[in-house]
DNA sequence: CGTCCCTCTTGAACACGTTCAAAACGAGGA
DNA sequence: TCCTCGTTTTGAACGTGTTCAAGAGGGACG
């Protein structure tokens, strides 16, 4: 097994220069020339290691969401409210990615394309998407909210969708220090909050099993 | 005023040429060149009248939310039932789209960026978005819906959201005739109108206000 | 040492979107 | 007819992401 050592060097300084360079220059200004460059490898052998510019940004991604799993978890724990525990994994995220919105932006139009392996739901995200609804299923299960238990189980994937519409709205937002996904983040908790108390009152149950088998039925085959 | 008639022609022989390049190749495998070969201009010449391959789509997305506007309009006329309104304009943007979603997706991935003039959110788009929040405001007036006013000013706003939210999903819609976006559709308006009438049970109340305040500041300088 | 083989590396070459200086065109006047 | 000037058209050239045939390096085995 010769030269894994040297072959994960190489690896990890090409993926550390291009990060340096995306963050000082932007994504569309840093050329795969300069990043070999300011690694002193060759353009090829960036592409022996990742099969596209695109493909550079996946480990950043990674690195993230890693980030993040453990900051949070460190948040909400002790912390038995479901609100307080959803709306700290949230602002946790914005806190996290904010360096990275300048060149965050170009990443997360990328990712649009479903046909992109940077997709959050294409199979090769799967296992950070699995990984971030776990932590969707902490907040519920670690919090002393009341639910209908058929609820209770699609409520992760529910919860991990709607990060991905505050991450939508982020990626457009201009404010400075991202306030107005911050202000959307902490009105919109409560809101999320005192639905999901609702939907245990009679007159909400039938809506409530609805909206859990649309999203039943919309997840299959997927 | 010389040639303005010849102008017009070449501008428009390039763009039709364009969308019959994207239809039968997709967006990404039709070339610059390809399409000016195709025209019988120069390369040169096609970017002498669209600054961009991006902006060769943006008189096509125009094209598409003109004849939606049309045909939504002709489906809705005399039917009062809020649901089966919003279901019609809805089903009626998805048929009108079908023929396109393979090189739209390519598209509606080029408008996920905020920095584009073809983002739904951005100035270049506002006429054709203003237009659009007016049909759901038909919808909405058209219709024998009982609201709470302070919802009823916000709700075509909320429901063009919505609409946007049903295309994110299209475009990721990988199913035969695209039917599981029209499940989608089909599933979730119902729902949303029994929300809607739900919102004006005293329980709800406040809730519903704090939604239209939320969505309210949101918009602010937007 | 020589030979094979696998991993890693190179840089020229390719195809594409885009730019730009120059040319062609055509109407209106001298 | 010839000149002028704004509009339209050209295609070579540039910078980019990506590919690929060729080579370098070094261990395993005879």
């Amino acid at each position: 097994m010769p030269h894994v050592a040297k072959s994960e060097e190489t690896r990890s300084l090409i993926v550390t220069t291009a990060m340096r360079l995306f963050t000082e220059n932007g994504y569309d200004r840093t050329t795969m020339r300069a990043i070999a460059a300011g690694a002193g490898v060759s353009v090829g052998n960036a592409y022996y290691y990742f099969s596209s510019k695109e493909q550079l940004i996946q480990g950043f991604y990674d690195e993230i969401a890693r980030q993040h799993l453990d900051a949070a978890r460190a948040r909400i724990d002790g912390e038995t409210a479901f609100a307080a525990r959803l709306q700290a994994v949230l602002l946790c995220w914005l806190d996290i990615a904010e360096p990275y919105q300048r060149f965050g932006t170009q990443f997360f139009v990328n990712a649009a394309d479903p046909e992109s392996p940077l997709s959050p739901f294409s199979d090769d995200s799967s296992a950070a998407r699995e990984a971030s609804i776990g932590l969707m299923r902490e907040v519920v299960d670690g919090s002393d909210v009341k639910l209908d238990p058929e609820l209770r189980d699609q409520l992760p994937e529910l919860l991990w969708l709607y990060q991905m519409g505050v991450v939508l709205f982020w990626v457009h937002d201009r404010s400075a220090g991202q306030k107005r996904s911050r202000m959307l983040v902490e009105r919109s908790v409560p809101l999320l909050a005192r639905l999901a108390a609702l939907s245990r009152l009679r007159v909400f149950r039938p809506v409530s099993r609805e909206i859990v088998d649309l999203i039943r039925d919309l997840a299959k085959k997927d």
